[in-house]
DNA sequence: ATCCCGGGAG
DNA sequence: CTCCCGGGAT
């Protein structure tokens, strides 16, 4: 039993009556297939709801079931998830619909324990899928859900600050609903997006502020305190567009040729492997400390990498095309876009590029790129 | 404990 | 612009 808790099942008709009323209409929201519970959660995770509809929408038409997912190519998963983010979801994702398939006959798990064993499927996903896909009485707790917890039960941040993750999850498990554990879940994640909000809750608003301890504080926004962020780190590289103004030059997934820092240039980070893995890129040279108005030389940046596409263009004809930023986990990137303009022929004939290398038009690559390529490309676009 | 991305609010 | 937000793997 939870202490205090004066009115569960009040608090419980309270916030299924505003559900009810204020619930979302989405796409996964029909509970059609565990697939689409499944893929929709796994979208779900560091996402917003408003981000991964039209994203959703595309992945099912082009992926209806777990046996298409699992025949198609990692390859062609990851173009559909471009511009999404964390691109080891979609990863984890297809290996996933591969074990389904080839170990299981293509049933999927009947419980958030086998679910919990899946690639990609933590102790969120697996509450979430399992109850409201298979109506199991799990919490699924999320960062909305935790929220929402934390504060109907902690009067202070401190207090809040207190409770661990075993103490969060067994108040989790006691409150889920045992009738409608799919639609408990959906409802507290969902008054955690929309009332119980992070920075600007809105307990005027709020269905269930009479049975919440941070509602009665002097600034429930402080409830639960938010955890330091990392300091950002401010970076600076160069990328190479080799491109007849339609279409571009691609490196595949893993290829980092090695392109030395200029002279003067400290690195900031050797190996960025790890980020956008899976996607194709451009030409980078490695991440560099340097303030924001020093310029990279294209001349000395790139004569090393050059004869790794030699047969296109000599040194002479790269120029700068603009720059833009990204910002990704802790660290500030400023890109500076140097271009080789060749003709079409050129980069059709493709016979002298690494192995892998592809051709890919500017504007819809069909290829998987992550959101920093799309700003560089469309850098490629404007300048014509 | 640290590493992975992108969108939205202000 | 800047700041804030968010699960799982290792």
């Amino acid at each position: 039993m939870i202490p205090g808790w004066k009115d569960r099942d009040a608090l419980r008709a309270a916030l299924m009556s505003w559900f009810v009323a204020s619930r979302r209409d989405l796409p996964w929201r029909s509970r059609e297939s565990l697939y689409g519970i499944w893929v929709a959660e796994i979208m779900l995770q560091q996402t917003t709801v408003e981000a991964v509809v039209p994203f959703y929408q595309r992945f099912l038409a082009r992926f209806p079931d777990v046996q298409t997912l699992a025949r198609s190519s990692v390859d062609e998963v990851m173009a559909l998830w471009s511009g999404l983010g964390y691109y080891r979801r979609a990863a984890m994702l297809h290996r996933a619909a591969g074990i389904i398939v080839a170990e299981r006959g293509g049933r999927f798990p009947a419980s958030s324990r086998e679910w919990h064993q899946l690639p990609g499927v933590g102790d969120y996903a697996s509450g979430a899928i399992a109850s409201l896909g298979l109506g199991e009485r799990v919490p699924a707790v999320d960062a909305n859900a935790r929220r929402v917890l934390l504060r109907w039960l902690c009067a202070t941040g401190a207090c809040a600050a207190a409770v661990g993750k075993a103490r969060l999850k067994e108040w989790a498990e006691d409150i889920v609903d045992p009738d409608a554990p799919g639609d408990w879940n959906e409802a507290v994640m969902e008054l955690g997006a929309l009332v119980c909000r992070a920075r600007h809750p809105k307990c005027a608003d709020c269905p269930v502020s009479r049975w919440c301890r941070a509602a009665e504080s002097a600034d429930p926004a402080t409830i639960p305190p938010l955890a330091a962020p990392p300091d950002r780190v401010r970076v600076t590289l160069a990328q190479l567009l080799i491109t007849d103004g339609v279409k571009v030059l691609l490196m595949p997934p893993g290829a980092t040729p090695a392109v030395p820092a200029p002279r003067g240039f400290a690195v900031a980070r050797e190996d960025f492997s790890g980020l956008f893995r899976g996607m194709c890129g451009l030409p980078s040279t490695p991440w560099l400390h340097a303030s924001t108005d020093q310029v990279l030389a294209p001349g000395e940046i790139w004569s090393d990498f050059l004869p790794l596409v030699h047969g296109i263009l000599a040194p002479g004809h790269i120029d700068f095309a603009g720059s833009c930023r990204h910002a990704v986990t802790r660290f500030d990137l400023q890109i500076q876009v140097h271009r080789i303009l060749v003709d079409s022929a050129c980069l059709t004939r493709g016979r002298t590029w690494p192995p892998g290398w592809r051709v890919a038009g500017l504007s819809a690559p069909g290829v998987p790129i992550s959101r920093l390529t799309t700003k560089v490309l469309g850098i490629a676009r404007t300048e014509g």
